[in-house]
RNA sequence: GCCCCCGUAGCUCAGUGGACAGAGCGACGGCCUUCUAAGCCGUGGGUCGCAGGUUCGAAUCCUGCCGGGGGCGCCA
């Protein structure tokens, strides 16, 4: 028996596809009304092959017109096969069988065979009732239940060069990052938030003898940092009497006022990091060495021309690597795989670092070590984050103010707001480079998705208001309710809208995917300002609307503020 | 040359096996004595890069090709 039911199925997502451990029929909850759709579907589906099913488990869609119904399974076409028969004959056995699972007319209006091959289910009044009264039962936290797997994950991103300010690229990487981890924990992850810091190496170097140059008036050094900030670095290490010729000092100092900088940018930003990682630390306590000499016992590495190199190649890398170069001096990747193996002895299951797009023919090799220190590869995910370029109207922006000077993140947001910038950077897919449209952010209008979907929360809380203390009551007996007029179709879309919730956080956690919450929270917003337009919510008349509607209101109030929670924007009561 | 990503509406993009392919922007036309018009409704707009293959069914999976971007350092 291979079937599992959609909730263990989808809990753990793209690394995990089903068929998982669970019979099909476990980790349903009564109260889950998605759940028990699945759930007689599995079991009507199994019923017509007596008991004997292996395959791909069968779909609960929604159709894509409200005269499909309301919910719609592929078993039939799937069992046709198997079965020998055609796909319409079973799909009306199913039905059947599937109208006696869910228990007669108490459930289900009608059933329906269609197209090739689709049961079609119309559910009925009482039903609507019920899911509703499921919601409000979640209370406040909405979402989907904790995954019977979860994972210790370290998230490692932005880990931008502490050498200047965050430019719009890193809070692309920021944005992404915080989240993936707010996702990650609403499916029922443990998770760490990281931020290496890269205070070893050249560009460190480079970096002091830049801000030294500017101290003593002497030569820049080639391919020095040459922005403004710079300067101002300068000059406060000057007024600290910082001695230009201390070059180590000069490091430390330059690094430790711009960390200062990008973590109060990161904060304004809304992103707080559990831990900051320093490179230098790793080398202070051995760390480096200690992880060559695993390698090295490993027998994975080799030197050649002076060089020390690790076979990656033994691990799938296309050809093998330096880590400690001819002069003597580790390089990047020396540092990185003592910091990975760092991450694993600190007992994280899973890592995932955040790259750009610059770097992701690093996360092969990266792998490759991971694998030499003797874990699991596959533990290890490297997500590739692609550019954000700023547009003006038609115009592409300039990337650059100043030679050298990249649009920064502070810039961005005193110009659009955090809000806006958040959503601007995290509604397409990370692997998809983001135009990012000024005066469209800018506008506050319902042309600017982010104010869309804002504009929805507000304008709930404002009937809330209006409603006064009665909203409180109704979301407590909702489901109980059973007014004498029917739900219109625009309240029924809605309430299925609100039910989609666990699932989309649960596949946007799973393929890491934030910008699917965007898609979601679009789509309820939609939902529900077509639900305005068509219902009467304060002063509805007919028995006991009113209430079932505030009901409706709050209940979609939370999602849309769970969704936005996720994304980390606001949900503002007016605007 | 090898590796990765992408190619869907005029533009920017959702959509990783299901029913006539979606959203936002842009264009055009309607709707405010009524719970927020930051809203709603309607119109126009697509050979899902091309060609094969797998399948009852393909934008989605496989192969090849074309086009765009990125990466292939003893830089990070």
């Amino acid at each position: 028996m291979e079937w599992t039911s959609a909730i263990t199925a989808t809990s753990m997502g793209a690394s995990v596809p089903w068929p998982s451990l669970a019979p099909y029929d476990d980790g349903v909850t009564a109260t889950d009304p998605i759940a028990e759709l699945r759930s007689a579907v599995n079991q009507a589906a199994r019923a017509l092959r007596d008991g004997e099913l292996t395959g791909p488990e069968p779909s609960l869609d929604c159709p894509p017109k409200p005269e499909l119904g309301d919910y719609s399974s592929n078993a039939a076409m799937l069992l046709a096969a198997p079965l020998g028969e055609k796909p319409h004959d079973v799909a009306v056995r199913l039905g059947a069988e599937l109208e006696r699972e869910l228990g007669g007319g108490e459930s289900i209006d009608r059933i329906e065979v269609a197209g090739p091959g689709f049961v079609n289910l119309f559910l009925s009044d009482p039903w609507y009732r019920r899911a509703m009264a499921s919601l409000a039962g979640a209370g406040e936290r909405l979402g989907p239940t904790p995954t019977d797997s979860p994972e210790r994950v370290l998230v490692e991103f932005v880990s931008a060069n502490p050498t200047g300010p965050l430019h719009v690229g890193g809070g692309r990487h920021a944005a992404y990052g915080d989240a993936l981890t707010r996702l990650l924990e609403a499916a029922g992850h443990e998770v760490q938030r990281e931020f290496y810091v890269n205070d070893a190496g050249g560009q460190v170097e480079r970096f002091a003898a830049s801000i030294a140059a500017r101290m003593s008036g002497g030569e820049m050094p080639e391919d020095g940092y040459e922005g403004a900030y710079v300067a101002e670095l300068a000059e406060r290490l000057g007024a600290e009497g910082v001695d230009p010729a201390d070059s180590d000092l000069v490091g430390r100092r330059g690094v430790k006022l711009v960390l200062e900088e990008v973590r109060a940018t990161l904060d304004r930003f809304g992103v707080h990091f559990d831990n900051w990682f320093s490179e230098r630390d790793l080398y202070a306590r051995g760390e480096v060495d200690a992880a060559l000499g695993r390698l090295d016992r490993a027998g994975h590495t080799y030197k050649s021309e002076g060089a020390l190199w690790l076979r990656t190649t033994e691990f799938g890398d296309d050809k093998d690597r330096v880590l400690i170069r001819a002069g003597g001096k580790p390089t990047y990747l020396a540092a990185d795989v003592a910091y990975h193996w760092d991450k694993l002895e600190r007992g994280f299951g899973r890592l995932i670092d955040v790259l750009g797009a610059d770097h992701h023919g690093y996360a092969p090799r990266l792998r490759a070590a991971i694998a030499a220190l003797g874990a699991d590869p596959d533990a290890f995910e490297a997500p590739i984050m692609r550019l954000v370029h700023i547009v003006e109207g038609d115009e592409r922006a300039q990337m650059s103010k100043r030679s050298g000077d990249f649009v920064s993140l502070d810039e961005l947001i005193d110009d659009i707001g955090v809000d806006a910038a958040r959503w601007f950077m995290l509604w397409r897919s990370h692997d998809t480079p983001v135009d990012l449209d000024l005066e469209l952010a800018r506008r506050e209008s319902s042309d600017n998705p982010v104010y869309y979907v804002q504009y929805a929360h507000a304008r709930i809380a404002s009937i809330l208001r209006k409603a006064g203390e009665g909203a409180e009551r109704a979301s407590a007996d909702a489901g109980a309710l059973t007014p004498g007029t029917s739900l219109q179709p625009t309240e029924k879309a809605l309430i299925k809208r609100l039910l989609e919730f666990p699932d989309e956080v649960r596949e946007a956690a799973a393929r890491r995917a934030p910008h699917r919450v965007c898609a979601y929270s679009t789509t309820v917003a939609a939902d529900f300002h077509a639900f305005y337009r068509d219902c009467q919510v304060v002063g509805a008349e007919g028995e006991g609307v009113e209430r079932s509607r505030l009901a409706l209101c709050l209940l979609t109030k939370r999602t849309i503020a769970g969704a936005l929670g996720l994304l980390g924007i606001s949900a503002p009561e007016r605007m």
